[in-house]
RNA sequence: GGCCCGUUCGUCUAGGGGUUAGGACGCCAGGUUUUCAUCCUGGUAACAGGGGUUCGAUUCCCCUACGGGCUACCA
């Protein structure tokens, strides 16, 4: 590759960015830094209805939360901004010209309900409308039209939209760097507009034009866009221009079912399928996942580094990634092994980072713990924490005494004379000077053992009283943590109310 | 319907003319933990079907089936 590789991520603000498109970013990321290139972002924001207010800032915090940032983009003008396509039209405007001029695209007069009207007629027929060489002859546009009518029409101001001009006969030949050899009859396309009534070009048009100017060398986008290769080959084309090189992503699927994934089926199964939070919906950084994980999982989905290799970070996916080396076929959304990279990258952190993490949810009343027992706590439960939330839901026995006992276990572990039992434990632990993990251990296990009446008598009730169920990390490492007086005040608890 | 892309365990995938078709997630079992989870070990499980080409196809070609995408003055 001889020219400086420019890559781009080029999303629409109509809302929240998908989990698909933070994918698309980021392999677009992994080759940009792969070849010492640049990441740009751009604005697709062409269809002014659909523009939706706070989705631009949503895009980039996605991208800055995900740790891939853009080089270039809104707010990182350069020679090659702005990067609004908003703030762009009159250069779209010029280029739609020059093809108009060319031959190779023509203004179309026809409103969008005559175009329904064919749309419906040719459907009753069980045929569909195809806007081309078979019929553009006879609808409203400059190539129907004589001369004096058309700048007639457009010097009294009726609405046009510009139309690309497909040949009839050529085979167009394109190059995918993921699929290889495509070979597209033109005949079978239709003229596609590029350039709206309302001033505004069509994604087809702006795209090429940004693309070309803005140095585009490899466009990575989502397979929804191979359909339109072969327009924006003869774009090129028609203006004269080198092509990039392009490269078209498989689709990422709902994890059962059919389709695409949908925010539906997140909503359904129950996990996030937005990167950050938007509006009712959860986002992975909100749901207690980490980045890391987040960009592990979407690089291993539709690539792999040809080993087996799973756990890699950003810098070893920048190091190994490749496009031909991305996967074809769409790949079905996987929500369990998102949550066990979670597990992985959580076990990562650290004490304090964990606390740390936990002390972001200010909902979680921890401000009367000091931050070294927190930091003992997430010792002691981090092993089995998914997220950072989990320790909390999982150790509230840590916080506050057990506010009601788990009933079944209750009823097989809590016999007649258990109640004694642990009142005489009780007293037993009470001189207890240096009450730490081993020294209760010796002095528990002696006690049992002298009683002979078999750890199970003990140790599940204890367990019981201490926790309010039968779970948790070693007992004896709970009771020094909790203390002496919270420890036996929750044995004469249970000892009250069981 | 038309056009385009695709198809290896349930899922993500490795592999590639001769392999015991490998790994990961999930699931199941055993071990550790006198609990639960983690963890460790093991197990379950796949080349969509049919034709070619070939000494030999899961691998190459064709067809079918199935899946997906596109078919807007949306991107």
């Amino acid at each position: 590759m001889p020219e400086k590789v420019r890559v781009r991520f080029a999303p629409s603000p109509t809302g929240p960015l998908h989990i698909g498109g933070v994918r698309t970013a980021l392999y677009n990321y992994l080759f940009a830094r792969k070849h010492n290139g640049s990441f740009i972002l751009r604005i697709e924001d062409t269809d002014q209805s659909r523009f939706v207010e706070g989705a631009e800032e949503y895009i980039t915090e996605a991208l800055q939360w995900c740790g891939i940032p853009f080089d270039e983009g809104p707010g990182m003008e350069t020679k090659f901004g702005p990067y609004r396509q908003s703030e762009r039209s009159h250069l779209y405007q010029k280029y739609a010209k020059i093809l108009v001029d060319s031959d190779k695209a023509y203004y179309a007069f026809d409103t969008p309900e005559e175009l329904q009207k064919h749309r419906s007629e040719q459907e009753a027929q069980g045929n569909t409308f195809i806007y081309n060489w078979r019929n553009r002859e006879g609808l409203k546009n400059s190539l129907s039209l004589a001369r004096q009518e058309v700048t007639e029409l457009i010097s009294t101001g009726t609405p046009y939209v510009i139309r690309y001009k497909m040949p009839k006969h050529k085979k167009i030949e394109l190059f995918d760097i993921i699929r290889g050899q495509i070979e597209i009859d033109a005949a079978t396309l239709d003229d596609k507009i590029l350039f709206k009534s309302d001033g505004m070009p069509t994604y087809h048009l702006a795209n090429v034009v940004d693309d070309h100017l803005m140095e585009i060398t490899h466009v990575i986008r989502g397979e929804e866009w191979l359909p339109s290769l072969a327009l924006h080959y003869q774009l090129y084309e028609a203006f004269g221009w080198d092509k990039p090189e392009f490269a078209h992503l498989p689709l990422i699927l709902k994890p059962t079912g059919k389709g695409k994934l949908s925010k539906r089926d997140g909503e359904k199964l129950g996990f996030p399928v937005f990167p950050l939070s938007w509006e009712e919906s959860i986002g992975y950084r909100e749901a207690g996942y980490y980045p890391e994980a987040v960009v592990n999982f979407l690089a291993l989905l539709g690539w792999n580094p040809g080993d087996e290799r799973e756990i890699l970070s950003l810098e070893e996916l920048v190091g190994l990634f490749s496009l031909d080396r991305v996967h074809k076929a769409g790949a079905r959304f996987d929500p369990d092994k998102t949550k066990w990279y979670n597990h992985h990258y959580l076990q990562q952190r650290t004490e304090i980072e964990l606390v740390a993490d936990l002390k972001k949810n200010t909902e979680l009343e921890l401000h009367s713990f000091s931050d070294s027992y927190l930091e003992k706590v997430v010792g002691l439960l981090k092993d089995r924490a998914d997220f950072a939330l989990d320790i909390w839901t999982q150790g509230r026995y840590f916080f506050s005494a057990p506010e009601n006992y788990n009933e079944k276990a209750a009823k097989k572990h809590w016999k007649d004379d258990t109640a004694d039992l642990m009142s005489e434990l009780a007293d037993i632990i009470r001189p207890i000077e240096d009450f730490s993990t081993s020294k209760l251990e010796n002095e528990v296990k002696s006690w049992i053992e002298q009683k002979g009446v078999g750890f199970g008598k003990i140790m599940a009730p204890l367990r019981l009283a201490l926790v309010g169920d039968l779970k948790g990390p070693g007992l004896f490492d709970i009771m020094e943590l909790i203390g002496k007086q919270e420890s036996t005040a929750r044995i004469e608890m249970a000892v009250q109310q069981l």
